[in-house]
DNA sequence: GGCAGGAATGACAGCGCTGTCAATTTGCAT
DNA sequence: ATGCAAATTGACAGCGCTGTCATTCCTGCC
């Protein structure tokens, strides 16, 4: 039959609570000691039962993945984050389920406390955009359940981790510029989204600061998806005067717009340099490949749920920076 | 605090056993006793613990979805699928998790034993291609773990959901027949996908009910990304007696296809014909949209989950044949 | 009206672990 | 050696449910 606890106490010689001792790593067990039951463990390949675990000590042994699946076409992106979580968290032997949620759904806080009520999870971990529902963080203070957040927008004293977008943003727009763009065209994700905001924020002040004031017709609306960024190019196209370089809020609508370039007879890099933000897979396979701005998110989410499991264990979490870094290929070239 | 089943008992006057009775829809409950409880649960907002329910009735009400992070690029599929699991679990007040397992690595049924050991869950959801892991049937059996396959290989008495995709993809070669084309090429998937044999097989099917002997040079190897669509699509476009029309596996790869077909100049549908199969989001926002087979992906994960759930219970499961619809697009049309 | 037999309900132990607190051992200064 | 505090270990109850089996309550039928 199942292994128990108990088993492992007769082997081991001690009684059951020295050995839930060891497996929970607390204090006031002599080296020796611990060394028998680990060895006992080992040799029985004893598994806790989380259930009683969780029924005894309080505590699920749970993290919960929250995501928008309303708003939230890049999916790869999250699929990445759910992994990186899902790795953390099993290192540490936790479980890990996934909720999505609806954030623009009347009933978005009850389904929460749902969640909450019905499963217990020992914290949460949260993902754009709802790292900055107003009432969600509420309502996780409130019934004082920890989270950590992948890419929140306020930054303070959230637990978590980020990448510096904006300066991101303003070293790819910086890449143009070097290559002599000076009519360099923008495409803004879904407006309330945080990225959307910096990557906006890092165009301008790159722009800025090689002394070009902002064309606003250069400027133009996406909403992240393939089909957005082929709306845009095409409004980027049909001006007057058109833009020799795009700068695409992320990869998605960069393709879109490699793809309405062909579409107006335009070649890339040749007449018009494109790049994007995230490195997505697909990047990499399009030709050219595309200048993009490697955004780790697998090891984002790995990040967060360790935050987030530090805190658990009463350490102290904090909001990590993690890098970016230029992926500079085929789609972008000397002005023409 | 927290409303336990024994408060919901006094409250409506039975004994614990009762109010368990009832949670769990067991028989030999009056009508009457049953409601006045249902009444209770409802009045105090009652939550049963799960782990106590887990630990009491030896079970755990839990669900694992089981996915391979090696083979799958299309993760917007495995996604989608999750989505559908995800809420039929949930309607069921099951709670899910997701399991990657690299179906290639040597420690693959390891690590499954260990995902089985630790977690405990009732059931398994095996999605592509680890619906064809002999192996791991073959442990599922042994370890007497219930499960139902998304797209199983080999049909038999396998419990879950299935669409006829060999027809699917003989009723897509069959629309570009119709539409006058004779030289039309196929892009395979990967090759020991399910996927990738019946599709290639309703190609050849449809080839030959139309009296069309194989061209092998027609039939290219792809991987199911968007890159193996473009080299694929580069080879076909070298021959010196091209396609009109390219039929690719999936949706990924025909667009590598319609990107290739920019780098030669060849418009769509003008001068080539191309079309998929998954319809994918992304297979509606290409200009031109690409012909398509639409796969109910969400509704099939949502499937498997329900005769899984329904096995659980006790009840029989069966293997759910889900029905395809063409989706035909701009990017199919009549042969040049 | 009395009784068998099944339906409805309840009493109670226990699932496998951890929290609390008591008992024991250890280390160290005297 | 001796005493004392701190470190280590253990006894025991109980987390919130469900399985088992005993008990009570109904039926229909002679």
């Amino acid at each position: 039959m199942r292994v128990r606890l108990e088993d492992v106490a007769r082997a081991a010689g001690v009684s059951p609570k020295t050995v839930s001792r060891v497996l929970n790593d607390e204090a006031n067990v002599t080296d020796a000691t611990r060394e028998r039951v680990r060895a006992a463990m080992e040799a029985m390949d004893y598994r806790p039962h989380p259930s009683a675990r969780s029924l005894a000590g309080n505590r699920s042994f749970l993290v919960a993945m929250l995501y928008d699946n309303n708003d939230n076409p890049a999916s790869t992106y999250l699929a990445e984050i759910q992994d990186g979580v899902l790795e953390a968290c099993d290192a540490h032997r936790y479980s890990m389920m996934v909720r999505p949620l609806r954030m623009r759904d009347g009933d978005f806080i009850r389904r929460f406390d749902a969640l909450i009520s019905d499963h217990h999870p020992d914290g949460v971990v949260l993902t754009p955009p709802i790292t900055d529902h107003a009432p969600l963080l509420k309502r996780l203070r409130e019934r004082n359940v920890p989270y950590a957040s992948v890419s929140p927008l306020r930054h303070g004293k959230t637990i978590g981790v980020a990448m510096d977008e904006q300066l991101a943003a303003r070293a790819i727009v910086e890449h143009l510029l070097e290559l002599g763009h000076r009519r360099i065209a923008h495409v803004i994700g879904i407006a309330d989204h945080g990225a959307s905001r910096w990557r906006l924020a890092g165009y301008r002040e790159a722009m800025a600061a090689a002394g070009l004031s902002e064309e606003p017709a250069l400027v133009v609306q996406g909403a992240f998806t393939f089909g957005s960024g082929v709306e845009a190019a095409r409004q980027l196209f049909s001006l007057a005067k058109r833009p020799t370089a795009v700068f695409a809020a992320n990869d998605d609508m960069a393709t879109g717009v490699m793809w309405a370039a062909g579409e107006y007879g335009l070649k890339v890099p040749h007449d018009l340099s494109v790049c994007g933000f995230d490195d997505t897979p697909l990047s990499r396979q399009l030709w050219p490949a595309l200048t993009t701005v490697q955004q780790p998110s697998r090891e984002m989410g790995k990040i967060a749920a360790e935050q987030l499991l530090s805190v658990l264990r009463g350490n102290p979490g904090r909001l990590v920076q993690v890098p970016f870094s230029l992926q500079i290929r085929g789609s972008t070239a000397i002005a023409p």
